[in-house]
DNA sequence: ACGTTTAGTCGAAACGTTTCAATTGCATCT
DNA sequence: AGATGCAATTGAAACGTTTCGACTAAACGT
């Protein structure tokens, strides 16, 4: 028996006679026998694992980034990959260059996407397979799974101004995030824009660092701009127990008086705060899954094919939104 | 030169000169070279990729787990390894000794580690190293890093004794959890109990599934046991949500008339709620980062020690505790 | 001045698989 | 009956390192 038919007969390489393929199996669970994933990785050049490339994001990790993280994982599995997680700083590439030049993993998944993100090109140049959770401004020849907050962006307004609100405002991430064209922060906002825009009512937009403490301020930043504010959107969830506090404060209610509506949370995080948040929600578990299947299709297919998908997001009507109070209710400017 | 020599160099095991070193690095950077990961494990034997067993909890992710991975795998990587995350579920026992025997990690660093755990044994026998986040009931041997839970739970009904509470309940995690000897939630619970009985105080304790409406229910059958209740520790932060709602439903304010500590929980999460939840935090990261230094003592280390770390949890007040309402203090029974 | 150590380098074997070309035996075709 | 083709199997080379033993030349001790 040679060690070359057992490897035909464990990978499905060339046809094995019913006959040797049981006696080898046999044999394998005798003894517990597993191949060697280095020596198998070695000699074919693949070594089934890929990464995932999670840069701590300067904004904190929330539960949206875990959702990713551990439906990558389990896909990765299931595919039969192993799954290294990087955790490299998104500026710091020469580690990054470093990691990918070892040659362990046979393609990357990405997150934290920005419009222009340097991995892109860095992979590009070295001939590493990847696929994007997220996506870039330029997407030519790129397998990406995203949210579309662009849709997102006009539903949260569309759903408000059908409750009766015309001033809506939005607070938006801390602004070098936002500055660095992080992609949910900028996509978003630009469709709550366009979003007004055509609606012919006016925007009311700030950035704001992701914590409560700012998150008051900015709300009443926001409101001394425009004081005939009834609905907020935002897309910083940990801004949002200091906005609850502002409105609160201010004796209004949530939502008789005022209306909130968080983009790109997780609906784990909208049910821990109170009243639960209306939200509306990416699809974190069946991206992660997704950005996986992606990559595996660049590694294992043939002729590779290059798939773009957007998942829209769901809105989950919670405690915090409600109809314009009729007392508060502005006329369109 | 010969291969060899390169090999010496990188990896420091022979003496070399300084004239042919300068040589190697010279080229090394000049080529972009690295050397191959996969060769060089199977090789040494030595893959320098450790595992990080993190089997998806039943009762859900919360912001605390990630916390661990993001540590986990920074220390991994500042060290020099690769971390290849597991999600196999705890009884899946078969999937856990395929991957230990494919020779990919030098060893495993688990998390979510309860009284008796399984994996034990399974790596014992596979002779793979391994270190805990959490800890065994039998920790003979063992390297592990754990949260001080004994320590919490003292702690914290110490605390409440303080503001003056006497009538003190204590809401769990889910029955099957507690049951199947989840650390966190015995020795939790335990220590509570303990500090209750010395205290001459009666222990008024149940379990509750990890959400919001199991919470509000959970905390209306606390009260209908001690109607005298005017303070509540729970390690169930997602029930927190329901018990706020049933609190305020009553018209009691908090913390004016009723208080409220979490144990276990992470502090970005407390913030999230409404009002702010006073917490007892173990320092997450840091049991991250020690998970792995333990594991690595082990792979590294010619004559390797057993380290044992308990963290004290810190005691972090925000808006959900205070002092016992004087027209409801109760009499020690 | 002569063995003995030591620093520095080399070549070959080993790590445990996959892959390729070659070989065998057997059935089929003409 | 001989040529042809196919299924099943084999042995050897390759994958890119590390490690081991051996070798050289210089430094050291006496």
């Amino acid at each position: 028996m040679a060690a070359s038919t057992v490897s035909y007969a464990i990978n499905g390489t060339r046809p094995i006679s019913e006959e040797t393929r049981r006696r080898i199996f046999a044999a394998m669970d005798e003894l517990g026998y597993q191949p060697n994933a280095l020596a198998r990785g070695l000699a074919s050049k693949r070594s089934r694992i890929i990464a995932l490339h999670f840069p701590i994001p300067e904004r904190g990790v929330g539960l949206t980034e875990i959702e990713f993280i551990a439906s990558a994982a389990n896909a990765t599995r299931e595919n039969g990959y192993e799954m290294v997680l990087w955790t490299s700083e998104m500026h710091n590439l020469e580690e990054l260059r470093q990691s990918t030049q070892q040659g362990l993993v046979d393609g990357v998944v990405a997150m934290e996407v920005y419009l222009h993100d340097e991995r892109i090109p860095l992979w590009r140049e070295a001939g590493l397979p990847f696929s994007l959770i997220g996506r870039s401004a330029d997407t030519a020849g790129i397998s990406y799974v995203d949210a579309d907050f662009e849709l997102a962006g006009s539903d949260v307004v569309r759903y408000l101004r059908g409750l009766g609100h015309t001033h809506i405002g939005f607070l938006n991430q801390s602004q070098p995030v936002t500055e660095a064209g992080y992609g949910p922060a900028v996509r978003t906002q630009h469709s709550y824009e366009q979003a007004m825009d055509t609606a012919g009512l006016i925007r009311v937009v700030r950035t704001c660092p992701t914590n409560a403490a700012a998150g008051y301020d900015s709300f009443e930043q926001l409101l001394a701009e425009d004081p005939d504010l009834t609905a907020l959107v935002t897309v910083n969830d940990r801004a949002v127990p200091g906005v609850v506090q502002a409105i609160t404060g201010r004796g209004w209610r949530i939502p008789d008086d005022f209306s909130l509506v968080v983009v790109g949370s997780s609906g784990s995080v909208a049910e821990l705060m109170t009243p639960p948040v209306t939200t509306v929600e990416p699809q974190n578990a069946e991206m992660g899954r997704q950005g996986v299947r992606l990559l595996l299709e660049q590694l294992e297919a043939r002729e590779p094919e290059i798939t773009q998908i957007l998942l829209p997001c769901r809105l989950v009507v919670r405690g915090s939104s409600g109809p314009c109070p009729v007392e508060r209710r502005g006329t369109i400017s």
